[in-house]
DNA sequence: CAGCATCCGCCACGATACTG
DNA sequence: CAGTATCGTGGCGGATGCTG
């Protein structure tokens, strides 16, 4: 959806890897994040904006709108005054967890590696000039 | 990368966030694509171009580069006339295989329910005199 | 074959202000 | 409280052309 789907067929396209899919649904800055706010069950929009740290109202009701077309978030609201919202995941949403988790485990075990490998390959490919200054 | 990291500390944050770190490194429009192209071992540049449908020389070449500097993937370069170069995952790549495969393996099995989940919102969104056209 | 250089359009995102 | 409206912009990604 980020991105123009003009692909003809071929063995890894965009239209048919289930990477893509994925990609079409939790591949933007915000969405994780506010899926993640989610996990533990429901959650109101302003204790959202506290959580996830440095979204803006204006995302969060985007991505929270993104999310809900998409199935994967319930919104509930509560007729009070001043009105409330709570937004849950729905079931669909739940099974996203799991993988999403895998994920994150994986980026908290590995991701020291790789922030070593960016460090090795910017030192190796920096100017010995630089080099020098050191 | 793709976003800038001015974020302050809280208890989800960009810069804590075991999603976010992942995203860091996959979440644009070619990355898990390509290393898709090499989840079955060596693969030469051309093949890649010509395997992961849609992508430019350019963006390839980039995207590759990033994996490398991540230490993800191994960059061959095999001396003949003209000259030919093979890419493949390091095993910190293929580590982040088995949690890819297993978001591919979500997208296969839901994305149906997420296609739908859209044409229901949208329907019900549309207004009535949209839906008299139908 | 495997790139790099350059130019440019577009849209995701941010900042700010207003509302029921 | 929970949004909408509007405007401005950085940089991702596409297109094209050139090299060793």
């Amino acid at each position: 959806m980020t991105y123009s789907s003009k692909t003809k067929q071929s063995d890894i396209s965009l239209s048919n890897c289930g990477y893509s899919k994925v990609l079409d649904i939790i591949s933007n800055k915000w969405t994780v994040l506010v899926i993640y706010a989610m996990e533990n069950g429901k959650i109101r929009y302003g204790e959202m904006l506290r959580r996830v740290e440095g979204i803006s109202k204006k995302m969060l009701t985007q991505t929270v709108r993104k999310l809900e077309r998409d199935g994967l978030v319930q919104r509930h609201i509560i007729p009070t005054v001043p009105p409330s919202v709570e937004y849950s995941l729905t079931p669909l949403g739940e099974t996203l967890l799991q993988p999403m988790k895998e994920l994150r485990q994986w980026g908290r075990v590995n991701y020291t590696q790789v922030v070593e490998a960016r460090a090795n390959y910017d030192f190796a490919y920096t100017t010995t000039e630089e080099k020098f200054r050191l």
